[in-house]
DNA sequence: ATTTATTATCGTAATATTGCAATATAAAAA
DNA sequence: TTTTTATATTGCAATATTACGATAATAAAT
C-alpha cells in the first residue's frame, strides 16, 4: 500500500505525526537551525546555506510552511522566513509529557 | 531521486532528522502515547491497541527501536516494551533551543 | 511431542518522498 | 521595456515507506 491509515488514528496523533515528519529531514533540520542561529527573519539566503538545488530547497520550505513550522512573507521579490511558534507549540507539550514520564518512572527494561 | 543526501549534512542534523522521522507516523505516536499512559513496560498488548495488522505493528516497533526511542526485552515468549530515555534525550535539547529562541525573539513576519 | 501464543521476517503491491532540470512567475533594477 | 534577481511549479526518475498475507521462529502450555 504505502498509504498511512490516517482515518484510523486520532486527529491529535495525525497532527503530531505530521509535525514530526516535517521536522524529520536533515535539510529541514538545517533550515530550522539556521533560522534559530540568525535569530530573526531571514530573506533569501537559505538556498546558499544548503547543499541542495534551489527547487529542492523551495520544496522543503513549502513543507515546513504547510506544517506550520515556518512563516514566509513577501518582501519585495524576496521572501522573508522565520520560525512559526504555532507549529512548534503544538509539538512542545508532547515532549513535555515524555519528559515528565521519565521524571516519574524508572527505566525498567 | 528519492534518496536523502545524508552525506551533505552534519551528523547532528542527520541524527535529529532520524529521530523526528521515527516519531513522524500516527501509529508510532500512538505506540509512544500508550507506553506513556500505562506508565511502565508493557508486554504484548500493543498490537491490540492499534488498528493495524500484527506485521505492520511489529515493523513500527522495530523502527522505534532502531531509532533508540523504545527498548524491548524478551520476557518468555512475549516482548516487554518501554520508552528509551536515550533517544528522547537527544531530541530534547533541540526543542529546548527552539523554546529559548521564542522566549528571546519577537515574531516578526 | 504437539499445540498454542507471541513476535519477527519475507515478499510484494501501492503510494510517498527526494532531488533536480526546465520552466514559469513576479517584482526590482537598469 | 528589457534584464536581472528571487522564488515557485512542473515533470520525472530513483528510492523509501506503508501495509499486510504468508510464513518462520521461539517459547510456553497441554
Amino acid at each position: 500500500m504505502g498509504i498511512t491509515k490516517t482515518e484510523s488514528f486520532t486527529e491529535e496523533q495525525n497532527q503530531l505525526a505530521t509535525l514530526a515528519k516535517a521536522i524529520g529531514h536533515p535539510a529541514r533540520i538545517a533550515i530550522i537551525q539556521h533560522l534559530i542561529k540568525v535569530n530573526s527573519c531571514i530573506c533569501g539566503d537559505i538556498v546558499n546555506e544548503l547543499p541542495l538545488a534551489q527547487p529542492t530547497v523551495s520544496q522543503h520550505l513549502k513543507e515546513l510552511k504547510n506544517a506550520g513550522l515556518i512563516k514566509g512573507s513577501l518582501e519585495g521579490n524576496a521572501v522573508c522566513y522565520c520560525l512559526d511558534e504555532k507549529g512548534f507549540g503544538k509539538i512542545k507539550s508532547f515532549f513535555e509529557n515524555i519528559d515528565s514520564y521519565f521524571n516519574r518512572t524508572n527505566q525498567c527494561c
